[in-house]
RNA sequence: GGGCCGGUAGCUCAGUUCGGAAGAGCACGGGACUCUUAAUCCUGGGGUCGCAGGUUCAAAUCCUGCCCGGCCCA
């Protein structure tokens, strides 16, 4: 296919024509940079006259004959170069013209201005530091095809400048919620990808298989129940922010390989994680973004603490009209109710699912400011601790913003025996054909029996977060390599 | 899983309604040009119309199936 493209082949022509002329642009390992581009455009007052070496890729041209200006990038941005036959003489003047749009290029030359006056670096010598066998995406209308974007994301990055900013920020935000958890105390750890038995949320797992163990394995869908374990070994402030894997579909909200924070602070409860959680989102936005007024999708939102707080049965009741603790016991009663709601119901829903689902489609979407819905029911709630004046209820509350479900967290039930009996309540939901239920994890039983402080979790989707940052519809825009379909 | 939309030159897009010689701009090749910046002017080349089949004298266009992507719904 490559052999038949007609600029391919034009380029290569142009290869074997550099290396004619004893330039293998394939061969320079290094070149040492005085300035980035922008930089020499800030100081121009003091670098007016003055030599730099600059490099980067060549982006457009516009040759005159005897004189040429080309277009200069790097990671700072983007200057003007101007090749004048005067200066670099007519065999150089001859080589500079052959350069195609793409290269990569270093310049060294006198910082100067154009009548028009714009900086530009007039080049006394220049290197041919990689050719471009292909021409990069249109200077002025740039990469659009969303498929090719993400595909090549390298060639969305060089025709979308803005595609930058999104990933800049997503490092700066990483950045600052490791700088406000650091100044708290907290220590930052790895625990394992590979797990035995996974746990630490209701989703399918991936498997795989470890050859010389002959053991399979499973990606990890949370690092709640590791993360704990060191609780219990007396780290009493940890987090880890790493990659995380659940088997489901792919849609704006959802990539199957996802970012999270999960932090851990012992003889701290839900409340205290509610005020870590809308300091922690406040502080990463003042950082990243100056403010705490941000816009998503159209909405304009402030993330300055504190944030609305309401119950979920009462949120539930109040928007969907009914309650659903009239019916807990009655799952057929719970699926009629759903079914009502105009939810997607599956035969073996049982009443925690229901409720979950009719939160996510009914109450979840209309809560753009801020909030936090708070008290789960324990069916749908495994490894939270109950609500000492309630039971049947748990500690535990989820934060939404901009419609996105940002935070989940809980106090931690630290019972062994109580996590032993809701274990086996999950195993009960899974013969009825919960394929989400929780695993059994007998391991991180005998963990708790040797003694968990009462402790606040917290976990925090990092991509969505950086959504709502860089008010991004889609998950796939603040994901570098989202995933696709082979193309063929 | 269902509905709708899209896939045409390296890129951005027309052309599909109502079948009749595959187009434009940018990019690329050749030529002119020493201050341009979407440079300009002259000129030339460039296509598996997503894939496969069907209907037809004739298909980018109509029909069927499939692939990839997007949005919405479940």
């Amino acid at each position: 296919m490559a052999e038949r493209d007609p600029l391919y082949a034009d380029r290569l022509e142009k290869l074997q024509w550099w290396r004619s002329q004893g330039i293998d642009p394939f061969v320079i390992t290094k070149f040492e940079r005085t300035h980035l581009v922008a930089e020499i455009v800030a100081e121009f007052e003091n670098l007016q006259g003055q030599t730099v070496k600059v490099a980067g890729r060549l982006t457009t041209f516009r040759s005159h004959g005897k004189l040429t200006f080309a277009d200069l990038v790097d990671s700072s941005g983007r200057i003007q170069i101007m090749a004048r036959i005067n200066t670099i003489g007519e065999e150089a003047y001859q080589k500079f013209g052959e350069l195609d749009t793409g290269d990569i290029i270093g310049a060294e030359g006198k910082v100067t201005k154009t009548r028009t006056e714009e900086v530009t670096v007039e080049i006394q010598n220049f290197w041919l530091l990689a050719k471009a066998l292909r021409p990069p995406p249109e200077k002025w209308h740039g990469l659009k095809d969303v498929e090719v974007r993400y595909r090549q994301r390298y060639l969305d990055l060089v025709a979308n400048p803005e595609i930058r900013d999104i990933f800049v920020n997503r490092s700066k935000i990483l950045q600052a919620i490791r700088k406000f958890l650091d100044e708290r105390g907290f220590i930052e750890v790895e625990t394992p990808i590979l797990q035995p038995v996974y746990g630490g949320a209701l989703a399918r797992p991936f498997m795989t298989h470890h050859n010389a163990l002959d053991m399979d394995l499973y990606l990890r869908i949370a690092p709640e129940l590791y993360l704990k374990r060191l609780i219990v070994g007396g780290l009493e402030k940890v987090y880890e922010i790493g990659r995380n894997f659940r088997n489901e579909g792919v849609d704006a909200r959802h990539n199957p390989e996802f970012t999270m924070l999960e932090a851990y602070q012992a003889y701290a409860d839900y409340k205290d994680i509610m005020e870590l959680t809308e300091e922690l989102v406040a502080y990463v936005a003042q950082t990243v973004l100056g403010t705490t007024k941000i816009k998503y999708q159209g909405h304009e939102i402030d993330l300055k603490p504190p944030w609305q707080r309401m119950p979920l049965m009462e949120a539930i009741k109040e928007t969907t009209g009914f309650d659903f603790l009239e019916f807990r016991e009655d799952d057929e009663k719970a699926r009629q109710v759903g079914k009502e709601l105009g939810l997607s119901v599956e035969p073996t829903d049982h009443w925690g699912r229901v409720l979950d689902e009719a939160m996510k489609k009914k109450i979840v979407p209309n809560l753009i400011q801020p909030t936090f819905l708070v008290d789960y029911p324990v069916e749908t709630s495994p490894l939270a601790k109950r609500k000492p004046d309630e039971p049947t209820m748990t500690e535990r509350f989820q934060g939404f913003i901009g419609g996105l479900e940002i935070a989940n967290a809980f106090s931690e039930l630290n019972d062994p025996l109580d996590q032993r009996e809701r274990f086996e309540m999950q195993q009960r939901l899974k013969e009825k054909g919960d394929i989400e239920a929780h695993p059994l994890d007998w391991d991180f039983v005998t963990a708790l029996e040797y003694g968990m402080p009462p402790t606040g979790g917290l976990g925090i989707g990092i991509d969505r977060l950086t959504m709502l940052f860089c008010n991004s519809p889609s998950i796939r825009e603040v994901i570098l390599f989202p995933l696709l379909r082979p193309e063929d």
